[in-house]
DNA sequence: CAATAAACGAGACGGTACGTCGAGTCTTCCT
DNA sequence: AGGAAGACTCGACGTACCGTCTCGTTTATTG
């Protein structure tokens, strides 16, 4: 799966034909933004794709190696599907709320949804899921990844505290609450999180005794 | 979509000919749960179920509307997929980890790779979001909330938690870490999750101050 | 193939429940010939019959082989379909075309469209193919082999005739006609059929010769 | 259903793929006829026609409406089902052996049966019925038309007689003898139609009398 | 006159072919 | 030279019908 890798440079491009050159690239993956908005990800058909972008099928199978990768990038890279920005609002909760609230982040409904349909092929496909990985996936971690490092080196996460535990906890609840328990998501629902759950588990200054399972006592 | 509905129970069951009712339904069940962990979620094909069962297509057809519900009629009432169970263990950690560890549970394989599947079908069917929902979600919400509730009574839950956003942090972070970061979870992991993240907001005494960020946004 | 022997004596029959001993046994084959001539022969299904009838698939399939044998048994003995008589008229003409023409001749729209959806599956079922002759044909064959033995007694076939080959004229002359060629076929065609083909090929005096074929001058 | 009009002629051809344009196109039509004689008309199946010819069922469908016009095709196209060939004998009798018994004649096994196959679908599908009198029959009427006419010309039929009636009676008799009394039809048995039925006819002098009748209706 | 066995209606069942649709590959034609 | 157009193979889909089967009931005949 290298099709993904070579960005082409889009070298001012032609001036009568848009030719696949970057500009054409952009309209294909915005007409399959448009379609998966639509349609959903497993009603859309790259014939349609095709029919819509005035693209042909061939052109589509020689830039991406087919439906889940288009939408990867499509995901990735379209006008509307914005990379996450890393902003130092100088808090922990600062940074969370701007990555999560703003564009590219938790609350943007096409990533969401498009999430739904690429899980199930992505578990037998693992180019697939490497392009989904390292496209998608990498920067949002990264990003995540920064604001806890930071948070840590202002002293906001406790000394104990394993911050690959604190990672999940944004994302996942919002995951859970969207594609599981159908709830909508909002700035405030993600404030909630955060106030609620994720900053109590970075501060908690005496860690939870692991001592029994069946029986602990009252004090767990 | 009122197939899901109609549980026959056959309780008497016939004596010479395994009708559908009942017998006959959970050997293609089975098949079905079979076939999903060997295949997944969307390699599956109805005839090769029909085949392996040893069934009709027709009768497929005529007991489920299509390759979803009959999925969320197996992962739901095949013999392999059990049910919840709510154990009182006399505390909010032993429950936790009973309800997410036993099977029925949220380290189960089975039903969380069909989740994957199922989800972006969901989506556009509202008739399977519902069998969904009554079939395979109701469930486990209940034995959650009487967990929670429990809890609550037993003054595990500090008097300003919601409970409602302590609900998704156990199956969001287990989902998020599953599907979404490709990682294995297992007891140790649920164990983690409990004592790190979920007993520390259900115990927080002193609300997390708002005053530190650069961005609050309305006060939020 | 026994099933359409057994002509049940129909025992007065019962007074309250109508079993399928005779007076039963006619509703079937008539709704069978309603059917037909609604439907035709390939779109009539067993179902359509059971479900009009009142009776179920079982009690067909108890009675009849299948699809094609119920529709040799309608065709043959529902009200609507009645036998071929024989009448002596006293010449050859008189008989032929009252043999034609009358109730069971060749005129009758029913045997004649079922005839062509029976063709087909009466090549790959024998059983088919002797019901078919023995209930359908041979009475029909008899009728016309009687008129033309009588034709032969008072000498309106001359002698070296072959009524072998006379036998197929009319009753092939007026298959192509109506079902190849899609003509109709009403009483004036019978006619003009006997007059025209069929009486000068009984009365020709001199043999046509059949010297050469292929130049065989001009007198034949 | 236009399908079978779009006689697309593809004489030049492609050089590399034999895409479905003529070459691609006769393939699977004769394959259609190779298993139509192995298996008769109603024991065909697409799904069988498709794996033989290597083709996609798709394909099939987007070149014919179904079954019965893919046969209808075939038997009209396929390089083993040549077209019926009009020869001038010199003599009515010359000429209707040559038409009746070469290649494409009456004599053909694969027509016949499957004539029989078709009938009845022809009945419920007026296209069907079109493509099958434009495409198999027009044909075979043109030469049948074709030879009478010449043998009116010669002489060789009287003045009073109808030749559309003669028309009927070879075709008719060989499909009575092949198709309803299951006899077997050669060159002999033509022969013997010819000039024990239809020469007869054509010569007749004296036209038959009408008056030795008892039911003689309107004077027909 | 009740008990019993046969025959019934209803309709689900396994099987097979149907006709449709989408994925991914390939060729032709056009710019 | 490279893209639009679209036909191709493959295979799963969901439907329809056939002929078989079981169920529970009704009927006609026995004990």
């Amino acid at each position: 799966m290298n099709h993904l890798e070579d960005d082409v440079p889009a070298v001012g491009a032609a001036h009568t034909r848009p030719r696949v050159e970057g500009e054409r690239e952009e309209q294909i993956l915005d007409t399959t933004v448009r379609l998966l908005v639509d349609l959903g990800y497993d009603r859309l058909t790259l014939d349609a794709v095709a029919a819509d972008a005035h693209a042909s099928k061939a052109t589509l199978y020689r830039r991406w190696r087919g439906k889940a990768e288009l939408v990867v990038d499509a995901v990735t890279r379209a006008k509307r599907c914005p990379e996450p920005v890393d902003v130092d609002s100088g808090s922990l909760r600062g940074d969370l709320m701007a990555v999560a609230c703003n564009a590219g982040g938790l609350t943007d409904d096409v990533p969401l949804s498009v999430l739904a349909g690429l899980m199930s092929a992505m578990h037998h496909d693992a180019d697939l899921e490497r392009a989904f990985r390292e496209r998608f996936l990498a920067p949002r971690i990264d990003v995540l990844d920064a604001v806890f490092e930071r948070a840590r080196k202002r002293g906001e996460i406790e000394a104990g505290v394993d911050i690959q535990l604190l990672f999940d906890v944004l994302p996942g609840m919002v995951l859970h609450r969207r594609l599981i328990m159908g709830g909508s998501v909002d700035d405030d629902f993600i404030a909630r999180i955060i106030d609620g759950v994720l900053l109590p588990a970075a501060h908690r200054t005496e860690p939870v005794s692991r001592r029994s399972t069946t029986n602990p006592g009252r004090e767990l």
